[in-house]
RNA sequence: GCCGGGGUGGCGGAAUGGCAUACGCAUUGGACUUAAAAUCCAAGGGGCCGCAAGGCCCGUGCGGGUUCGAGUCCCGCCCCCGGCACCA
């Protein structure tokens, strides 16, 4: 009797995988169907914890399902190495950043060959590499050209932990992304943008063709993140000086008789001139500091009290010519809209509270359609919905749809306003003052400016000794010898941009790079990405609902507009796995408590690593690990070795012809009973990867197919050995894409030749699903009262009439009013009784 | 505050409107063993009645509703998780 030995058996699979390259993809292959399925590529730092491999496991499933299925499966893995971790080692041990992150490389692939996953090993990509960021270069170059990457000076997020500049996305409530306890400072610097925000409407309105796909939760957090708000932009002149009117952006216009402030933010650019020669100047600028300062801490303003002070100037209502009082509010922010809002203390609940504070009027100009009219003496709170307007001057009595329109196209002819959309989405800054990353391909002359590095000339490569220390500079300025070059249009001194690009723009499009890996005269080869795109399945952390994949989308936009792609979307369906947790917080290295893969894979073998992580939980939920649970996985996997192995022998000798074979007729019971629960087992399991990846309920599946095999022993006795074949063969092909190694080794146990990996995935027949006898409950009112065993082609009527006739239910109606029957046909009946 | 996802045994979790708690973990009992481990078998929501076989009632966060029948659909709440947020 042979015992399981996993790791004897994930050896020895995975060398044969490896020789007979069994998961190479075929570019350009016309004679089957394309599948591309991909995995987010992992950041190399660290261990390899079940976190991951949960994540590889899914997709993996995937991959080989659809290998099974016939399909020419494209499934890749890369690393995306540029990062600031590797720089903060450098800083800390003294390694070189390329050193430490190529050995964490070196590990994480060891790791995942240990798990034995389908990947094409050939197309790995390393985003460290000059053969890779060069291509970040030319895009940038490309996109210097449309107009896309611009530099400008602007106030930036800047941590003085990580000495760095941080997106607006890597800030987290007023902390750094990576430090949850230091605040950001306020800078300014001149940095390079992505205008990101060309793409603002179609990144939105693409989302319809991606609803089919993408978790609906995903697409609202974008829609979130890119924040349009339709409204308008309205001028107020400033009384008794010329030429300073404010703009404010209102989404309701409709509301404007009844303002009573102008609101302007503590940063607004115009506040200088209007304050000239104003009483009480100096308390004024002293409030004025401290509200700049205390805008700083983001992570405050949601909660702070609303305060401000009057300015002394007035504005002019541009509708009815009203004065109104110019007031200073720390509520306001310079960043959005225009920096100044107008106050209407009734229908705005922001501007109530702040008009209770300092006793502004409150002037109701909407009244709700139906129910008790508004008294502003009498209002608790702002009546914000649409309404009917009142004290309107010529627009009274319009609802607030019609009034909408007419005072924004009003407001238009008269030259005092215009229709307008604002953005919550901002341009992408993407300057680093980091060493490991994508140098910027441009250089500054004294003559010419700036000036692009010439595509012959990428990659501009970064230099290898570079000293490290973690200050606020960028350390390539620190490299003169790199830093002073000179310019390609006139052949002057010039010196390079010694900032560096954010890693995101490394996982933008990387996944394009896989279907060319090596190609070095263009990212890629556009029939090539033609042939494999978009990419079927995307399988990843949530995490990356909003940055990654929208700067994923944006970058596949401006290749289209490049022309070197055809498709207007990336990623086809993306699918988002739940977190392996650890005292309810998901695992990683800072926390100290992960469970690292390679441990598992030694203890437990892979197979049972990646049963476990797939069988906890549904997918796309948090996942708690359980030591315990992974061992009753191993204890699975061994009961059905040790069933196969009990079988080979009968099974080596005979065929495997699942859908020919057998017929019920003339099947023994025994027969019957595994034939039909193997079928039904594979109807629900082929469901569940074509349909909802439930792969938690399919193992649940498999394992009451092995109990029912196991009720049924022995099994070489009243059973023919096609079919215990048949039978085993179908349980081990449903496991073959979540524990793929014992799958192998069982199929040739069984004597099947041609390894499980390109098998065809069974078909189930229906007819060998079905039960002769099927059990009927009987309720009285819907409460259950018995169940009858009867012939599966009863008809309802008979099915009524065994059930009335029931011994234990007929005196229970006896005497009784029968009010109504109802009957479904093989599952119940129900006795309606008056 | 707005938007989204949840709430089912001791635990992870099953359940196209039709037997709630499949499957697994842990627990208890039994078999095997000198013993242990491993393995195999069995039991188990709560309350009440019954010597027993069995029966009745209550049970999927709370309260209503629709339906012959609701964990599932509808309405109103409570709580937890995630996203956005003085966004004008």
């Amino acid at each position: 009797m042979a015992e399981y030995d996993p790791q004897r058996v994930e050896a020895k699979w995975q060398k044969v995988w490896e020789e007979q390259g069994a998961f190479h993809a075929k570019d350009g292959d016309a004679s089957r169907e394309k599948y591309y399925v991909l995995e987010m590529l992992p950041y190399p730092s660290g261990t390899l914890h079940m976190g991951h491999m949960r994540n590889y496991a899914i997709g993996d499933a995937v991959a080989r399902y659809k290998w099974m299925r016939g399909y020419n499966v494209l499934h890749p893995m890369g690393w995306d190495a540029f990062g600031l971790p590797a720089e903060n080692a450098a800083i800390k041990v003294g390694t070189h950043p390329r050193e430490w992150t190529n050995a964490n490389i070196q590990e994480f692939r060891r790791v995942l060959r240990r798990f034995g996953f389908s990947y094409d090993w050939r197309r790995e990509i390393s985003t460290c590499e000059p053969e890779y960021y060069r291509w970040n270069q030319w895009f940038f170059l490309r996109m210097l050209e449309k107009g896309i990457a611009f530099r400008k000076k602007s106030k930036v997020n800047w941590c003085p932990e990580c000495q760095t500049v941080l997106a607006n996305e890597q800030v987290i409530d007023g902390y750094c992304w990576r430090h949850e306890t230091t605040l950001v400072e306020q800078k300014e610097l001149k940095q390079w943008f992505l205008r990101i925000t060309r793409y603002s409407d179609e990144l939105l309105d693409d989302m319809a063709e991606l609803g089919e796909g993408w978790p609906e939760r995903v697409l609202l957090m974008q829609q979130n993140w890119i924040g349009k708000s339709r409204g308008a932009r309205v001028r107020f002149d400033v009384a008794g000086i010329a030429d300073a009117g404010i703009e404010v952006f209102t989404t309701r216009i409709d509301t404007i008789y009844g303002v009573s402030a102008l609101v302007v933010a503590a940063g607004h650019p115009r506040l200088g001139r209007l304050l000239e020669g104003v009483q009480g100047r100096a308390s004024m600028d002293a409030q004025l500091k401290a509200m700049l300062q205390r805008s700083m801490k983001a992570a405050d303003i949601a909660t702070a009290e609303k305060e401000g002070f009057f300015t002394g100037r007035f504005a002019v209502n541009p509708f009815s010519g009203e004065q109104v009082p110019i007031w200073v509010a720390n509520f306001v922010l310079a960043e959005y809209g225009t920096g100044a809002v107008m106050c209407v203390p009734a229908h705005d609940q922001r501007d109530f509270e702040f008009a209770e504070k300092y006793q502004l009027p409150v002037k109701v100009v909407v009244q709700p359609v139906s129910g008790e009219s508004l008294r502003a003496d009498r209002m608790s709170e702002a009546y914000t919905e649409y309404g009917r307007l009142v004290n309107s001057g010529p627009y009274a009595g319009l609802s607030s749809e019609q009034a909408i329109e007419k005072m924004t196209a009003d407001a238009a002819a008269k030259k005092f306003g215009t229709g307008e959309t604002t953005y919550r989405l901002k341009d992408w800054g993407i300057s680093r003052q980091r060493y490991w990353g994508t140098p910027i391909p441009v250089v500054y002359c004294e003559r010419d400016g700036i000036v692009p590095v010439p595509d012959a000339d990428l990659p501009v490569r970064l230099p290898e000794h570079v000293a490290l220390t973690g200050q606020g500079q960028s350390p390539l300025a620190g490299v003169p010898e790199w830093v002073n070059t000179k310019c390609p249009k006139c052949g002057g001194a010039a010196r390079r941009e010694t900032d560096t690009m954010d890693t995101f723009i490394d996982s933008s499009w990387y996944f394009y790079r896989y279907t060319d890996p090596h190609n070095n005269a263009a990212p890629f080869d556009r029939e090539k990405v033609r042939y494999w795109f978009p990419i079927d399945q995307y399988v990843g952390g949530i995490t990356h609902a909003i940055l990654h994949l929208l700067y994923s989308r944006f970058f596949c936009k401006v290749m289209r507009d490049l022309g070197l792609v055809n498709h207007d979307e990336p990623i086809a369906r993306l699918f988002t796995q739940g977190m392996v947790q650890k005292g309810g917080v998901a695992m990683s290295k800072s926390r100290g408590n992960v469970v690292g893969a390679i441990e598992m894979a030694d203890k437990y073998g892979c197979d049972t690593g990646r049963m476990y992580t797939l069988f906890a939980t549904q997918p796309e939920k948090d996942l708690e690990w359980n030591e315990q649970g992974i061992e009753g996985a191993a204890r699975f996997l061994n009961r059905v070795f040790r069933l196969v192995d009990r079988y080979s022998a009968q099974a080596r000798g005979a065929r495997y012809d699942p859908e020919g074979l057998a017929d019920f007729a003339s099947a023994t019971a025994k027969e019957k009973a595994i034939l039909r629960k193997a079928h039904q087992t594979l109807k629900r399991v082929t469901h569940d990867f074509e349909a909802r990846w439930h792969f938690n309920s399919s193992i649940a599946l498999i394992m009451e197919l092995v109990k029912e095999l196991g009720a049924q022993e022995p099994l070489d006795q009243d059973i023919s050995p096609e079919i215990l074949k048949s039978v085993l063969s179908m349980l081990v092909l449903m496991l073959a894409p979540m524990t793929p190694h014992i799958a192998e080794e069982l199929w040739l146990m069984l004597g099947n030749s041609g390894g499980i990996s390109h098998q065809k995935w069974p078909a189930y027949r229906e007819d060998l699903t079905r039960e002769e006898q099927v059990e009927v409950i009987i309720q009285i009112n819907g409460r259950l009262r018995g169940k009858i065993l009867i012939e599966e082609g009863l008809s309802e009527d008979e099915t009524r009439e065994s059930a009335m006739i029931e011994p234990r239910i007929a005196p229970l109606i006896a005497g009784k009013q029968v009010a109504k029957v109802v009957v479904v046909p093989k599952k119940l009946v129900n006795i309606v009784l008056r």
